[in-house]
DNA sequence: GTCTATAATCAGATAGAC
DNA sequence: GTCTATCTGATTATAGAC
């Protein structure tokens, strides 16, 4: 169980990695409530309490901070999509995995970023934790809409790949704040409408 | 048809609305091309033509920018609400309305703004054109969302509030340019698989 | 690695002549 | 009203001591 002759370093290993998570934690916070224009770098080293030149220790730019941050929101997505029964049918685990989403960003824990940024884009796609984490996620659920297809559950003339961003679309979805802004309806009204217009339309059945 | 008794005070009245209407034209594309954060007065002034310093002289502030096009959005959604033969069935001008904005946002002709910017909430708030545009737009459809969950084509269940959310949020829907980018459909058909997705929902019917 | 202090840059807004 | 030139503040990033 001894994972370094030396104790000492195995701790400051620890320690590194413990700051570098609540890093990442902040900077969940902070995306998720403001969006990355809005946030401040200045303000990351507040909510993590160190100094500015500190952080840039860490992550050399506010790009590989956002990179870092979604990278950690792959992962976690990863998680989920692995601890869903394969038992369940694949439309299940699609709608258990919109759920999740949708519950994350009512949570306030949903970072977004914005679409157009291209310096933003390229950390994006250097950063080889995020990708391999965006194509894993992506695969299983690719996987699992031709399975629904197959199945007869998902509508087989849309092309999966248009499934596939409808259902990634919904980590953005507006709709959410709107219907939480208007204060008219519980967190778990407005998923079960969001769930029901993605999955069912907005026509009656 | 004198519109005014001196000639010359009419014309450069008209001179200073083609100007301003030049700078809301610029502004709307600018703001569909990248967004607000990213939009810089500078770039206005430039494809404006016009100085910097000139640009204030219009309008106050970069919010108030963004709120005359924004305002100018919502006076073109009235005329194309006016515009939709009242023998159709709220249903069919609900999709068509749709499909009107979803055409929009692919010609870049949608400007888009953050969510979050409280200072740019305030700004659209206090423009009293907006505020009115948004209004009446939104009791129309809100008038034929009733009317098409009377008859049974709109599901009943879904609060109008919420289905005239989901009607909005189309404005600035990433799956659009996500299918965009693919390059594997053309603009029809993209505009076909999002109105499907939208009006039928992603499971077979 | 962490800090204080500072550089460097950029963008919104304004002064003042014409 | 339009221009050139400038101010002001905010923000990313770094230098250098400890």
């Amino acid at each position: 169980m001894v994972t370094s002759n030396n104790p000492k370093v195995s701790f400051k290993a620890q320690m590194l990695a413990a700051r570098e998570q609540a890093i990442i934690d902040a900077v969940n916070r902070l995306l998720a409530e403001k969006g990355f224009d809005a946030m401040t770098v200045d303000e990351v080293a507040a909510a993590v309490g160190i100094a500015k030149a500190s952080l840039y220790k860490h992550f050399p730019s506010k790009e590989d901070l956002a990179a870092a941050a979604m990278s950690h929101l792959m992962a976690q997505a990863q998680g989920f999509l692995e601890s869903l029964d394969p038992a369940r049918s694949a439309l299940d685990k699609l709608r258990a995995t919109v759920e999740w989403t949708l519950r994350l960003k009512l949570g306030g824990n949903m970072p977004t970023l914005p679409s157009q940024n291209s310096t933003l884009r390229a950390a994006l796609m250097a950063s080889k934790s995020y990708m391999d984490g965006l194509i894993n996620v992506s695969d299983r659920l690719g996987a699992w809409i031709e399975a629904a297809q197959a199945q007869g559950d998902i509508n087989a003339k849309l092309p999966a790949i248009a499934v596939l961003y409808t259902l990634y679309a919904r980590a953005c979805d507006p709709v959410l704040e709107f219907l939480k802004m208007a204060e008219l309806h519980s967190d778990d009204e407005i998923i079960a409408m969001v769930m029901s217009t993605c999955f069912d339309g907005l026509c009656s059945r």
